[in-house]
DNA sequence: GCCGTTTTCGGCCCGACTGTTTTCAGTCG
């Protein structure tokens, strides 16, 4: 069973409930267990066989009522009281309410007043001017509906980390421009480095909004406005992205970077710290009565709450405040930490640079080191090398490390794991690389278990060092293949196995959950980027947030180790 | 439906913007 599909149904009990106006806390309760089932990063029914029922119970968010549905599904594959939920509603109706503008209230009015209960039901009362005869509605909403419709039809839903990364810069750059802003920052998941985002947050720290939001909602990638106030503006990018931008005063700088950092969660759990001790926390600051008694940075937010600093990365709810209280925040991985890049392709393969190009470029980041690892014979649609060809490449990185001054080259491989589990080079080749790397490339549809026996079975190949791109996954295009990752870690752990954070934008495989993990059994990380050309040695910043979000330190992670150290580590 | 260094009952984050309202509900983040 995955935990995704029970943490679905939640979600979507949620909903249901929504559309009953049910008590919003309860609506909250089936949220707010979804979302912390979902950052698990452990198998409920693994937890459910060692502890039962009192171990579901041990998760947050999860009480008796919760552990008994999913215990129902664990045992039936099915929760009947969501099945009953389901069949109370028009199958439109979910649809009605999750159309932008439009909310459950609205959808629960339209279905149930006026036998509207699809969104093409609405379309068409939209269009006919029905709708701003109605009670409550008028013209203007009736307008927005519409525009909330179209929004539907356009949207994309989550975007890839640097897409969103590059279209905040633009509007940041546009906003600096203005002596009114005196700070700029994207605040949101982008700021918490999540795998994907839905829309971009940005905060400017200023005592006058007006040009300022000028200047937004008439930036040239805005397609269109969908509020415009004096702290608080949002718009839809040409992209189909939405962006929201909040003005706020220096004096709550902290507070409001707190509050716009999110997640979610993590704020209400600050906001309730604050009630328990008679204070208010608002994007404004830190309250006691109407005195402001903290909020100006974001140190001085935690501070308050006897908390060390909590980097965005951590902000998720996933026992940062605890860890927090107790001083016990990890020192996270940086950037600046990486020594190298262990894995990339050149031309010999399906690169667009030669060795060189790419050690020149990687010098000129400033590492250390880097391994090519081109492909090997199986990956025939990369043009993956063959014994002979491998021997030849193997010749030429170290003719070019020669060659390049300042930087070591190794010479590696991206060895297929073929489905049986064996490698697709022979044990007297890679016992000449520098740097095996292993990875599943073909036969994704095996069922997890003999794909988590193959891949096991590899690693107990001496040679093998690195396990890449884990999961497989392409964010939008691709699911992850079945895979027990929870055996494969321990198979890691047994046989010295190192796990790659592949850099990727479409990847960040393995996750930041599963980084959590890896850490708690001792297996350790690189980070790479996989990259296929020069370019793409950028990509290693969003491999780095990954691990981040996983709360690795740099001893975790085996590339920030200077090359003499690393090259013990890769003997081992 | 969850949760407990006031509690096993009675709470449950806080504020902005919009539209249709004469003081607020709905939606959103």
């Amino acid at each position: 069973m995955d935990n995704n599909e029970l943490a679905g149904i939640f979600r979507r009990i949620a909903e249901l409930l929504a559309l009953k106006a049910e008590n919003r806390f309860r609506i909250r309760a089936y949220q707010q267990a979804a979302q912390n089932i979902e950052h698990l990063g452990q198998n409920l029914e693994d937890i459910y066989k060692t502890d039962g029922l009192a171990g579901l119970q041990n998760i947050p968010g999860i009480g008796h009522d919760l552990s008994l549905k999913i215990e129902e599904y664990i045992k039936t594959g099915r929760v009947v009281s969501y099945r009953k939920l389901v069949k109370e509603f028009p199958k439109g109706m979910i649809e009605l309410a999750n159309i932008p503008g439009l909310g459950p209230k609205t959808a629960l009015l339209l279905a149930k007043k006026h036998r509207i209960d699809s969104p093409a039901k609405l379309e068409k009362a939209a269009l006919a001017g029905q709708l701003r005869t109605l009670p409550g509605f008028g013209a203007k909403k009736e307008e927005n509906i519409l525009r909330g419709l179209d929004l539907k039809k356009k949207s994309r839903g989550r975007f890839l980390l640097d897409e969103a990364a590059a279209q905040a810069a633009l509007i940041v750059a546009e906003l600096q421009k203005l002596p009114e802003a005196k700070k700029v920052l994207p605040c949101g998941s982008l700021r918490r480095g999540q795998e994907t985002i839905g829309d971009i947050d940005i905060l400017v720290i200023a005592s006058k909004s007006e040009r300022i939001m000028n200047t937004f909602v008439s930036l040239p990638a805005v397609r269109n406005i969908l509020a415009r106030g004096e702290t608080k503006s949002s718009v839809i990018l040409k992209n189909g992205m939405q962006a929201d931008l909040r003005v706020v005063p220096a004096k709550s700088f902290g507070a409001a970077a707190h509050y716009f950092t999110g997640s979610k969660a993590h704020n209400i759990h600050i906001r309730q710290l604050a009630q328990q001790k008679g204070w208010k926390v608002s994007e404004y600051g830190i309250f006691k009565g109407n005195k402001q008694i903290g909020g100006a940075t974001e140190e001085e937010v935690f501070g308050k709450f006897g908390l060390q600093y909590i980097p965005p990365e951590l902000r998720e709810m996933r026992g940062e405040f605890e860890a927090a209280a107790k001083g016990k925040i990890p020192k996270l991985v940086a950037l600046t930490e990486i020594k190298g890049d262990l894995h990339m392709h050149t031309t010999a393969t399906d690169g667009e640079n030669s060795i060189e190009e790419m050690a020149l470029a990687a010098r000129e980041l400033g590492y250390e080191y880097i391994a090519i690892t081109d492909h090997t014979q199986s990956t025939r649609i990369a043009g993956g090398l063959n014994e002979k060809e491998t021997r030849e490449n193997i010749r030429k990185v170290k003719a070019t490390a020669k060659k390049v001054k300042g930087i070591a080259i190794l010479a590696g491989a991206e060895v297929d794991i073929l489905p049986d589990g064996t490698l697709d080079l022979s044990d007297d080749l890679l016992k000449e690389l520098d740097l095996v790397l292993a990875s599943v490339h073909s036969n994704f549809k095996m069922p997890g278990e003999k794909m988590t026996a193959r891949v096991v079975k590899a690693f107990q190949n001496k040679y093998v060092r690195v396990f890449t791109h884990p999961t497989g996954r392409l964010l939008g295009e691709r699911a992850p293949y079945e895979l027990d990752l929870e055996q494969v870690l321990q198979a890691a752990k047994k046989f010295g196995i190192m796990i790659e954070v592949n850099s990727h934008p479409a990847r960040l495989d393995l996750t930041d959950v599963w980084c959590k993990r890896a850490k708690e059994l001792g297996v350790k990380i690189v980070i790479n980027t996989d990259a296929h050309s020069t370019d793409q040695l950028q990509l290693m910043k969003y491999g780095v947030l990954t691990a981040r979000r996983g709360w690795l330190a740099k001893q975790d992670v085996a590339n920030t180790l200077p090359l003499r150290q690393l090259l013990l580590e890769l003997k081992r």
